[in-house]
DNA sequence: CAGCGGCAAAGTGCATGCAATTGAGGCGGC
DNA sequence: GCCGCCTCAATTGCATGCACTTTGCCGCTG
């Protein structure tokens, strides 16, 4: 919550760091659907910047994967295709693996205090919107990544955290409740009682249990993006074999 | 090579796209020493373009961590920390564990004779300038990332591999040369033999032997920046308490 | 009535200009 | 002689302007 005092890489800049934290959050919220479109103008005026800052924060974004950027064309929130949610997860997986592997048995009684602090948090707010509640588990695996006090770490935590946000919107049913807030006090007693291989495995479980529950399946017709319904028939020139195929039987 | 359609995400309008891929390379081949300025316009105008262009470069290799941006200050190639290089690498470790597990087994013959190809690159330019072998060495763990076919891992596996590469650039002996040519060549025969648990020890233990044999200390002077220097004694106030000592010391 | 060509509005791509901040060198005071 | 201050060049922060591209609409034609 504190300004911190030097985010030390991009978007540091504060008037482009504004923009992205709000759109961010915009979108992990799903005030932003996938699809939505970013005009570089819309969003000066509404955050009181010129284009360029704007456009400087859509590239950010972009970097994230959170935006699409295509040539001379409307930005628009970026909608990833199923096979690309589930890469998302697995890589998650590993990662978040790392992160516990490296925090087992290390917390501080403060950390410990804070993980806490932020379950009670996600316990309160069962009750409130889908959203805010996916967004708090999110931030759940955000600050137990910052607690290792590796900024790379916990700047690809992050990154993958949003990005799986982001495809739960799309393919998720309409809410799978009960996010786990049990399974991160599991995880948060395993990580104080320094059992490695335990809590490992707890993540691993954990985060697959989310994406297996959330990725129902390759999503038939959720991905409302027409560009995504089309993916798998442009594969290379195996549509042209079937036209081909087509024009035969009709030539018969 | 081919102007590549559309990379889809961010630098693909190309000016930026193109100052971001030859500071890329210039810094991983080290003709951009960690450290070295990068001022807007002498950039802008050596790629004949804006310093608004080369602005957005800039923020993209943020991004990417491979680059330093301090409000109004000049730019600099990123000058990681003994610590963050180490974190690289375990990053690194992992993503591309899951990088051979997803590959193992699964290769096309083309593919295999793609990363053939390359190892025989490497091989070639062993007489060459350690820069580029380095740069070939890198290369071929994006390679091999690039055949799993999930843009995301790609990303990230790049990402990471770069500043492992920038890092060998501050912390590494004058050359480690023969940078595992034959390990490469042992993780394709095990990949195509599609023995997952042998060819993720494979690479976990070539990374882990490439980070080992390179990070090889905490690097008491090798970093040419005082701050580097300076950062292990502006821990906390653990620094006041040996001052206090040596003053104590003094006293008697 | 379907298809096609062109026109205008909207939006991006990029350069340039001006204000603000920083770092360095010179100058005066101690 | 050394230290602090002040001024100025260098550099970034940001907004605006113009050219080009895309898109959606409308009327024309067959």
């Amino acid at each position: 919550m504190a300004p911190r005092a030097a985010p030390k890489s991009a978007e540091s800049s504060d008037k482009v760091g504004v923009i992205c934290r709000a759109l961010r959050r915009a979108i992990i919220e799903q005030a932003l659907e996938p699809g939505a479109k970013l005009p570089e103008d819309s969003l000066g005026e509404r955050f009181g910047v010129s284009r360029t800052i704007a456009r400087h924060a859509l590239g950010q974004l972009a970097a994230e994967g959170l935006v699409e950027l295509r040539r001379n064309r409307i930005a628009v929130v970026a909608t990833p295709s199923w096979q690309e949610a589930r890469d998302a997860f697995d890589i998650r997986i590993e990662l978040e693996r790392l992160v516990v592997r490296q925090l087992a048995g290390k917390l501080t009684k403060a950390q410990v205090a804070a993980l806490n602090a932020h379950v009670d948090a996600e316990d309160a707010a069962r009750g409130g919107s889908d959203a805010v509640s996916i967004r708090l588990a999110t931030e759940f695996h955000i600050l137990l990544a910052s607690m290792t006090n590796s900024p790379i770490l916990v700047r690809y935590v992050s990154e993958v955290a949003y990005r799986c946000c982001l495809t739960l919107s799309l393919y998720s049913r309409p809410h799978s409740s009960e996010c786990g807030v049990t399974e991160h006090r599991a995880i948060i007693a395993a990580l104080v009682k320094g059992d490695e291989a335990k809590v490992m495995g707890l993540m691993h479980s954990h985060l697959d249990s989310v994406a297996t529950r959330a990725l129902v399946a390759p999503a038939p017709q959720r991905g409302r993006d027409l560009l995504d319904i089309l993916a798998p028939y442009a594969e290379d020139d195996g549509g042209e074999r079937v036209v081909k195929m087509a024009k035969a039987v009709r030539a018969r």
